[in-house]
DNA sequence: CTATTGACGATTGTCGACTATCTTTCTATC
DNA sequence: GATAGAAAGATAGTCGACAATCGTCAATAG
């Protein structure tokens, strides 16, 4: 890790290159949820000293990825239904809002590039690449929060979505054919572009209750009532 | 600073303990914004080591309280029109989703809570008694977001709000006199406790956007697609 | 046999010293 | 006098050592 002034400021830091390295592991499941984090096993495999790796672990603790029990221990995040849940009725919210003032404010060019993304999510569904698809469909919703304009919607979304990937990949979540999710999508790309402002924010906010139903019915959970009070009893920390 | 162990695990801790005192001058005005925070002067006032300091003030920096320039400074984070603008955004988009879960899933003895909160914004209001009004608002909405039983949520909006007051006091934000929000706050809790889930939705998202605009009229400043321009052009970090 | 207490080991929390980077000031050159 | 470069000062970034805390397990009392 020597000096390379071609990095950005914040890439340079050791903390944030730690956190990234570590972020990593998390979301390519080379560490599973519930996985036991050791400040001085980290330090020593990317060769930075423990402080750096505490500092690192607190990053990724306010990212979600991380929870900390104090005076004892780190670890990856839990994954379960009721994680999923939070995730995605809060991404419903932040997009919902993002939604509305894209409609509302963006330039003609962004509109333009909005429309852009959907016709490569459209022509990757239609091809059956599923792959490409996923990808072009998180695409096309950090495209509108970016269209917001909205600094902290933009942090906080990005976030949001880290957090959904790595639930997603731990709770066994089969995605939708992608040929499905092409219209819902259509129209909330009309509607942004459109400028239509109520319509846009409805379709963005309630984009994926179908899915957060799909989700508690598959995994043969109580429903969402029964996954809230488990939260409230949640442990002190 | 001894050991106590009448204190929660968390509130042993020095950097939390830290970041509760340097937090308390940020809110109470002692720190402007823009003030600059050295890690030196922090560490001898509060007798703490700077390591310590610097993870407080980590911890302000993910609240948006303070803000960090890599190698060079921290400082308390700018007040202004587009930082209240955004803050007021974003917490209706929280408030709406915590208004909806509420109306949903709380229980009777949760919705009987809620109205006896309005019940005391309404007398404080009636009263006259401006603190006490304010105050019950602030209560009456959170109330809410715990009652959602969703963490993140609660999480999130705490923080919101902690910086809504913060800019609210800068900004030279005059608030309204407390008995108009009454008919507001008696419809929303209304729509809660009587389970109308998307009137409780709509009624919280959009129920402090007629205050989005009386800022910006008051500030003499562009409206918001102005304010909007400025924060895409906002400085890298 | 069970429950309580205390010592031990493992791990996180805190500190002071050292290093890297940025900003400012000074100086030399045109 | 203006400008570019170098040196100096101030401040944040990193480290290794030491302290505090927690969980475990064995010893002991009932």
């Amino acid at each position: 890790m020597s000096t390379l002034t071609s990095l950005k400021t914040q890439e340079r830091l050791l903390d944030r290159q730690a956190a990234n390295s570590i972020r990593e592991q998390i979301v390519n499941r080379i560490m599973p949820p519930g996985h036991r984090l050791l400040e001085a096993v980290l330090a020593s495999e990317l060769e930075v000293s423990r402080g750096t790796i505490r500092s690192a672990l607190m990053q990724l603790s306010n990212e979600g990825l991380v929870r900390q029990v104090a005076f004892t221990k780190w670890e990856v995040a839990p994954a379960s239904v009721s994680e999923a849940w939070e995730l995605y009725t809060l991404r419903g919210a932040l997009e919902g809002l993002a939604a509305s003032l894209a409609a509302e404010y963006a330039s003609p060019a962004e509109r333009k590039v909005l429309t852009q993304v959907f016709a490569e999510l459209e022509a990757a569904a239609k091809a059956e690449q599923r792959e490409a698809a996923a990808d072009a469909d998180f695409k096309l919703h950090k495209t509108i929060v970016a269209m917001s304009g909205h600094k902290r919607l933009i942090r906080d979304h990005e976030r949001i979505i880290l957090q959904v990937r790595f639930q997603m990949t731990h709770i066994g979540f089969v995605p939708r054919d992608p040929k499905d999710l092409i219209d819902d999508h259509r129209a909330l790309t009309e509607a942004v572009v459109g400028g239509d402002i109520e319509r846009a924010e409805q379709l963005a906010r309630t984009h994926n209750s179908a899915e957060i139903r799909r989700l508690l019915a598959a995994n043969a959970r109580p429903p969402s009532e029964a996954v809230r009070r488990q939260n409230k009893k949640g442990e002190r920390e």
